[in-house]
DNA sequence: ATAGTAAATTAATTTAATTAAGAAAAGAAG
DNA sequence: CTTCTTTTCTTAATTAAATTAATTTACTAT
């Protein structure tokens, strides 16, 4: 059990500086002690250690109104690099950025079907080593894995469209490069990249959507992920909205995958027009004035929102982030949704959650990859109400 | 912003020892620092003064195996006291109880409709003041109140039944007995007396589903309730299961409430049978043998099933609860939904959230609404990971 | 130049945990 | 019955780290 003591006093205010840097930076001491409400020698001398340690560096002087200059504190920037890396179905992408999430090397490799566990990670390995460079500043290595994966011991369980399973990951890269590795749910990590790097500070609580091949949700609170007791939270997309809906892949009747998901969308599309489509191209299609998918579109839009009302009656986060590939057909899908919601949901006050799309792009699922390291840096040991 | 400071460090260290002596009381000095890890000095010196403030009290010597023998440490019965309030739509109903929830009175009042306001606190008040005993040592009074509760402000928004808005609970009830009045939902409170009485320490993540007139459910999250961002948060009977289904009281069309409450229950056996029943007399056939009614109970069984896996594949908590009038047909219903959620949960691992009925009876209510103020004394004020 | 002001550090103090030592109380062994 | 061992609990000394107060540094403004 963690008990009350000095350490603990400590890192707690070790982070309080650490993140008031971060999203603030540049800053001076006193202005820290002023906006944390720490004293201002325990500000000095904290952050003493952390330029000591190479985390925080100072700058330049700023300005004075008549008085001693403040001298500027930022984090260090090539101070330490994390590796984040993005492994989906068809390609792996890794990127080396520093403790802001600045993306200085980037480098990806294609996977063909079918592959085998050992050549997966050989992939892994080989694209990892691209972007592994000034070895001894890397502290870590994150990966946002598609699929089902035990956080815990860092294995990707169930790797759908690979056809892979049980890929012990992180002991196998960790053997590889020394070095910290966690492991996360590519959802989950979509989510953490969205509430670091997304510009989304205020918000107490957010859940991410992914809504592609699959439908993925990742729920953050106060900062970090929340997996619930079995790690399986946020599994938004085989929600049952429709008990009498058809077969998912799952198994079970009338999960909201089997009406938003981009196979869902395309199937649809087969169906009600006998065209062979992908959810790309009935997009485009839309895009080139086809009502008729235009329609299916705001029907797609309208089925999300009824998800995202259930969403927000169960955990009624201030913030939902909206992301993945059917998410690129925002103009049609977006103003049913909102709509949606704000018919659905019971409060006034809940009809204020607000939902949008992302605005990371691409970036933000490998961005959450490397938020998983950031996260033992930066955040406290206690949750403080 | 939350420092780490002395105050923290000792408020942690004191909430460590004051929740050991209350799970686990009788125990003494040195076995509490065995099992906290905290140092014997450090559980002395808080120990004295936690006697000194009379929350803890010695009581007689343990047994020893060679050696000194402990002096075992209790909770004050006799310390303080808590007054619980449970206000439902027909009934008010109060208890004084100790620290542990030990229940020493008890009184109630029927509320008669229509009623304003203002006789509907001269109630309230009235019935506190049957089991107003010992003044000085109350510390004060609870109230889980049926409706769409204000936590922040202690305001009943909307009483449905009693037909009600904006009944100022708190401020009334503070200024008239001049103690700390703390006021929520009573689905919320159900949940928080399940989890503080109900015998489920292990779990960190509960969910208390109560599923009566309507369908209400309270997340506990490490002792504590999970309200959201908008204090909505567990609105589990508004929850879209069938997008066909009909229109629920609500405005939205096959909320689970429109399938699971005592009123749904009733409406489908008039449909079905066209027999003017309550959910009781339904009950009580299928007891005497009426296997359509009991086929009933058993459909509203799955159908709660496929509620809660969805409550699964998003809060994904180690508990669920489940309590109400409903409830009461629990041999009808229990089966069926214990085999839907096992059917309809995605992973093995999953499959393992124990799903329980609640044995605190009518009680857990009210003894969670007792909590909301035990909270305040035993809980830390930050929450470690 | 000099006064005034803000930033940062240094020194002294305080809080509260930890370590080490000791006192109290019991059973066990001779 | 005395002595030894064990366990519980307390007391005293030490230590970590924050706070308070004082001081130094480095400006701006008059």
């Amino acid at each position: 059990m963690q008990r009350g003591t000095f350490q603990l006093m400590k890192s707690v205010n070790k982070s309080i500086i650490l993140n008031k840097i971060r999203l603030s930076e540049p800053i001076s001491r006193a202005q820290i002690a002023k906006e944390t409400s720490l004293t201002p020698p325990t500000v000095s001398s904290i952050v003493k250690e952390l330029i000591a340690q190479g985390i925080v560096r100072e700058s330049t002087l700023g300005s004075s109104s008549g008085g001693r200059r403040p001298t500027m504190l930022h984090i260090h920037k090539n101070g330490f690099y994390v590796i984040g890396v993005d492994a989906g179905p068809e390609r792996v992408e890794c990127i080396l950025t520093d403790l802001m999430g600045t993306i200085y090397e980037r480098a990806a490799s294609k996977l063909d079907t079918p592959i085998t566990n050992d050549q997966f990670l050989a992939v892994l390995i080989a694209t990892i080593k691209r972007v592994f460079q000034a070895q001894d500043k890397i502290i870590g290595i994150g990966i946002a894995m598609h699929g089902v994966v035990d956080v815990d011991t860092g294995t990707s369980l169930v790797a759908p469209i690979l056809n892979l399973k049980n890929i012990p990951i992180k002991s196998v890269i960790e053997e590889e490069f020394n070095i910290t590795v966690k492991v996360e749910n590519d959802a989950r990590a979509f989510a953490l990249g969205e509430s670091w790097f997304g510009g989304h500070e205020a918000f107490e609580s957010m859940v991410a959507v992914n809504i592609g091949r699959g439908v993925g949700a990742g729920v953050v609170i106060n900062g970090k992920l929340y997996h619930g007791a079995q790690g399986i939270a946020g599994e938004f997309g085989h929600m049952t909205i429709d008990i009498n809906g058809d077969i998912c892949e799952c198994g079970n009747q009338g999960c909201l995958q089997t009406f938003v998901s981009g196979a869902a969308i395309a199937k649809r599309a087969g169906k009600q027009f006998s065209a062979d489509l992908t959810a790309k191209e009935v997009y485009e299609s839309a895009l080139n004035g086809n009502q008729a998918y235009a329609d299916l579109l705001v029907e797609t839009g309208k089925m999300i929102g009824i998800g995202l009302a259930n969403l927000i009656h169960l955990f009624n986060p201030s913030k939902i982030v909206l992301g993945g590939g059917v998410m690129k057909s925002e103009r049609f899908i977006m103003p049913a949704l909102l709509e949606t919601v704000k018919q659905k949901v019971l409060t006034n006050k809940a009809k204020e959650t607000v939902v949008t799309v992302t605005r990371l792009g691409e970036d933000a699922t490998i961005l959450g990859a490397v938020a998983l390291l950031l996260i033992e840096i930066f955040d406290p040991p206690i949750q403080i109400d």
